[in-house]
DNA sequence: GTCTATAGTTGGATAGAC
DNA sequence: GTCTATCCAACTATAGAC
């Protein structure tokens, strides 16, 4: 009963190699089973693999909206500055959300539009949960005069923009992008002096 | 001598299907030759590659570096705020842009540590080149009191963030974000007002 | 559920004729 | 430079014993 050892080992090959470049026999071996005992659990290599697609996606939501509930740092801008240290352990603890980035971007090509569609959801989630939020410290006077969707795209934005720096360049220029964009980010929602509109 | 086809379909399927889901034998069949003539012009699939990837770096840089230095759109707002429309022009032309996302993103694992030296290369070099061309505004007046190194940091963190949408979400939701994105973007750099530094 | 054995296909790569 | 023919290793997947 190793489906759930197995589940993970597959996540974590599919994140590092690529569907394409995941083995079956490699992540059996990793498991500590033969290869033909894979197909006891999952009937094919896209159906493991839709399986962890599934969780990882609903593991993912889970733990972001956990982070945005939690009420140790109750005002917003803590929340949306910290969750860039929080993402950094969370992604270097598991490869979960390197493995949810890499089959978003770049999908088997059998399973571009499932991809699609889940991630496009997932997205959709995200910017609705932020704007959730954000109304909820409009209201407390935190966030006056400002655009609140506008504003939760543009934090998704630059949420991106500094993630895919951890992707390939590590956490230092990760640390360094995030310090820097988002207090220009901060200053960007707020400043609603026309001076600056043109 | 079918060479530079050869490497412009190597392009892009490595583009679409990543470096172990291009197949040597598909490529040689759009290309119109037999798999082994291929081996009469690279002595493996990586050399293949790493051909493919120092082109794809040499192309993309002279592209970014041309289109900042042309002239029609002198200030500097519409020089930044132009390179969305402008990228995605050229991101649906060709594949080089996602090749070059692709692979730096998520490199063949045995050529991990090369690509990393590429493309932190690369970054640095916009960098570099935003940083200088900021410079010249700032002495023309049009920047006062404003950080060059963070704000070329935030664009480019800004540029990532918006062309990550462009990869799986199309161009639709890229513009959105662009126009979203831009502006808090400018306005954000532009705000040296104390009273929203904290 | 887990194994051994193996089918069937495709992968990258080479030898040698033209 | 391009081909045919071929090699060998690796892949996903299945059959059938335990």
């Amino acid at each position: 009963m190793s489906a759930i050892k197995l589940r993970n080992v597959a996540l974590s090959h599919f994140a590092r190699y690529g569907y394409e470049g995941a083995s079956l026999s490699k992540i059996a071996e990793e498991v500590g089973i033969k290869k033909p005992t894979i197909y006891s659990h999952y009937k094919s290599k896209e159906d493991l693999f839709l399986s962890v697609v599934k969780y990882v996606f609903h593991l993912e939501k889970r733990q972001i909206f956990l982070y945005f509930q939690k009420e140790d740092k109750s005002d917003l801008k803590s929340k949306l500055e910290g969750f860039f240290d929080w993402f950094e352990a969370e992604f270097n603890l598991s490869d979960t959300t390197k493995f949810l980035l890499r089959m978003s971007y770049f999908p088997p090509p059998a399973l571009r539009n499932e991809m699609f569609q889940l991630s496009t959801a997932f997205i959709d989630g995200m910017e609705r949960l932020l704007y959730k939020m954000m109304k909820q410290h409009q209201i407390q006077g935190e966030l006056n005069g400002i655009n609140m969707k506008d504003a939760a795209l543009a934090y998704l934005t630059l949420v991106d923009g500094v993630i895919v720096e951890l992707l390939f360049a590590g956490t230092n220029r990760y640390k360094k992008r995030a310090d820097v964009a988002f207090p220009i980010y901060w200053r960007g929602i707020h400043s609603i002096n026309k001076e600056y509109l043109l």
